[in-house]
DNA sequence: GCCAGTCGTTCGATTTGACGAACACCCACT
DNA sequence: AGTGGGTGTTCGTCAAATCGAACGACTGGC
């Protein structure tokens, strides 16, 4: 198993930034929040253990979803040149998907960078539920989106579809290339 | 202002869909996560405001990260084709800034598309503290990256770098293209 | 029929989180 | 000095979330 207690600490600190981000005092955040000053305290010492309603007002005045106030910190910068990265070629030939981004452990942006060859199409079988997919092609033409309702996409075309019902890729030039946003909700 | 109350109702929902999918009884699910049948009971009933210690339980034992538990509903498809959608021409020639997806109010993680002209470079000013910006080549070439220390690019290259610090992108051929997908944290 | 085993719900007792007032502290202004 | 407004903290009280047990409903053996 993974992590077994509530990220108190992390989720401490993440109240006191956020907070502090939006430039407000912990007296002003009471009084927007409609939270006593004494409970947004003990939140930031990591003494305590907010309710659902808490925290939704938290996320609420501070401008934030408030999986935001518990999940993991980020990296700093990155460079992949194309071609690098763990390329994931998914079993099936003339496709290659790059994770160039990954999320941190509880996950909600997957960042893929994606080249193909016409042919073969992939199929992808549905994610976790609420799964959505940003796709961008950046060079070539394909074939993409849910099953049941493709799209013929071109260099620029932007698509977004869920992620979490079947859908295809199916390059229909050579060297179709783009990018793939897997966003995990 | 959106008085927005805590979705009891759609994690009342959330969590006997997880439960069910699952495929754990009431009493199965009490058992493992160490919770009381009737808190369950109560929570999938709608009544009920649970302690981010109780949510987080549920979270482990169900095996998702306890954000779907509260979390939204999904988009549908949506295409934008090249050249369409509300392009930010951000003031400087040679320069064009796509909104693909902007973030569900309170979310944060933009997706834009970026085309570029050779000659003059953009440099854009440091944005909230925390924000991260990935970029994604598609075509052409460019040099981007923070100011002090920026990167030449080429098709498919990816970086990664801090928002929150001054940066810039500069094409080196023309017709440039790519993905941007800014990160606020 | 009858018992043993589940299922999910309801109810009283207890733990505990949220509240609000008081607190000590700091700084600006008179 | 004094004073008013600001910071964040501590503490007693109260409402509420959690618990544990008992409940009726249902199912499968024997």
């Amino acid at each position: 198993m993974a992590e077994n207690r509530p990220p108190f600490d992390r989720m401490a600190a993440a109240i006191r930034r956020e907070r502090e981000r939006a430039g407000m005092s912990l007296s002003e955040l009471a009084k927007r929040s409609g939270l006593a000053k004494s409970t947004l305290s003990q939140l930031e010492a990591g003494t305590g253990n907010p309710s659902l309603e808490t925290l939704w007002a938290l996320g609420v005045t501070l401008g934030v979803p408030f999986s935001r106030l518990v999940d993991p910190p980020r990296p700093a910068v990155r460079l992949i040149r194309a071609g690098e990265g763990p390329a994931a070629h998914s079993g099936q030939a003339n496709y290659t998907a790059t994770l160039l981004a990954s999320s941190p452990p509880g996950a909600r942006r997957d960042l893929y960078r994606i080249e193909a060859q016409p042919g073969e199409s992939r199929r992808s079988e549905p994610h976790m539920p609420g799964t959505v997919e940003h796709l961008v092609i950046g060079a070539g033409r394909a074939l993409a989106g849910p099953v049941d309702e493709p799209v013929e996409l071109g260099p620029g075309d932007y698509l977004a579809y869920p992620g979490d019902a079947a859908h295809v890729f199916t390059a229909l030039d050579p060297d179709t290339s783009g990018v793939i946003v897997m966003e995990h909700v």
